[in-house]
DNA sequence: CGGCGCCTTGAACCAAGTCAAGCTCTGTGG
DNA sequence: CCACAGAGCTTGACTTGGTTCAAGGCGCCG
């Protein structure tokens, strides 16, 4: 049909999505201060539970250190996570009343926990807040739009936009995978093994290296945004 | 482009709502309230579109009726859909100033549009205002989400998944599809090989009976709640 | 040193994609 | 009223990317 790409040059540009990474400039964000100051810290071991599906919806979380998986069990017992959130962001918006996913902590993590309700008491009175609050939902909905698009692309691409994804999260080239491939698989829609085998296939094309299974290292920048899509 | 600019038309004098497009009256929704008196209504023709990837978002857009289709073109001229918006639906919501998708009507459709700078000074001084903003981009999100879940189930289970996601847009058994079978597959991350072909063997295990291409009716709801998963 | 997660590799299989007809509407012009 | 052209949908035969099943390797810690 009738779409225009008006400025191919702005999409190569464009490869390397700045949207996840760092948030309007810090300076007065009410939010995160109101959590950061409200919130109790509280620690969570490796695979342990930090809210289940189903369950009512009463805090919102964000993370210090450590990561944690966002995940839902579909029929036949297969997992399909749907993020990893690491030091910094903030998770548990929901709509209804009950977590429609749950949260593990992969391995030891420090979470700050903060109650919904006086949050939402406090939008009502700051403007502030109920903006950044919306601009982390609208944030978070364009992740997921990112997420889904993933889901439909190749295994090649998948695991390529996935490293980028990762790498975009830290500076330098080298990155450190706090997940097993099974998580990764459950994250990109694939079984662990074609991961595997996906990753080997990067390294044979000296697009990354992999000096040990939970370390990849980006060589080729270009040949990677080739890849992801 | 230029020429798609879409015109406002002079049926904005009678804009007097048609019977078809009316919401559940909108008993204290301000937010609703405010884009039904604030918006221009807008006719669109089939095909036609009404913004682009990558153009500033100014907007917010209510379908008073038709359908829209809210898309992405990927690599390899791939189309992926993330959503259909019918009457009463609102779309256009972006954390970025430019839009990450795309949208263009299915058929005839009226859209009445609305200055997004509008709706958020308001709701800067109406509280009601802004918690319902954040409300309806908490339900995209988990619209959002819930599709990326379709994404990675298999092809009957997206088949009957949409299915029964359209019956839940309107009462009764029957279903009319307004889009085409393309349409439906490239929401499904599907082939429409795979789509009719899903489809024919619903109707040949007498879950479903196609009287037409464009209608679907339901027949066996246990059976399909069964098979979506 | 031995056991156990976790990861990689190989081979066989299968669900969905691709390619290629052919069918069914629907609107149009003779 | 029929012929006919074109778009949209279905169906069949074949191919393939990714899964499944099965085995083996690596690294870590007691």
């Amino acid at each position: 049909m009738l779409t225009q790409a008006p400025r191919p040059t702005t999409e190569a540009r464009r490869a390397v999505s700045p949207a996840r990474g760092a948030p309007p400039a810090s300076h007065g964000n009410s939010l995160t201060d109101t959590i950061d100051l409200m919130g109790a810290p509280i620690s969570f071991g490796r695979n342990e539970e930090i809210y289940g599906e189903r369950e009512p919806a009463e805090y919102l979380y964000k993370v210090i250190s450590g990561t944690v998986r966002i995940y839902k069990i579909l029929s036949a017992g297969r997992r399909q996570i749907q993020a990893f959130h690491v030091a910094g962001d903030i998770f548990g918006f929901e709509c209804e009343h009950e977590h429609t996913f749950s949260a593990e902590a992969i391995n030891e993590a420090r979470i700050l926990v903060v109650k919904r309700s006086a949050v939402m008491a406090l939008a009502a009175l700051d403007n502030d807040v109920a903006r950044q609050l919306l601009a982390l939902t609208a944030r978070e909905l364009q992740r997921v739009q990112g997420h889904a698009m993933l889901l439909v692309k190749t295994a090649q691409e998948r695991v390529v936009s996935f490293l980028l994804e990762m790498a975009g999260r830290a500076p330098g080239d080298a990155v450190e995978l706090p997940m097993s491939r099974q998580d990764i698989a459950d994250y990109l829609g694939l079984t662990i093994e074609t991961v595997s085998r996906t990753l080997t296939g990067l390294e044979s094309a000296a697009a990354i290296a992999l000096p040990s299974s939970r370390r990849v290292v980006l060589r080729n920048h270009r040949a990677l945004s080739r890849l992801c899509s």
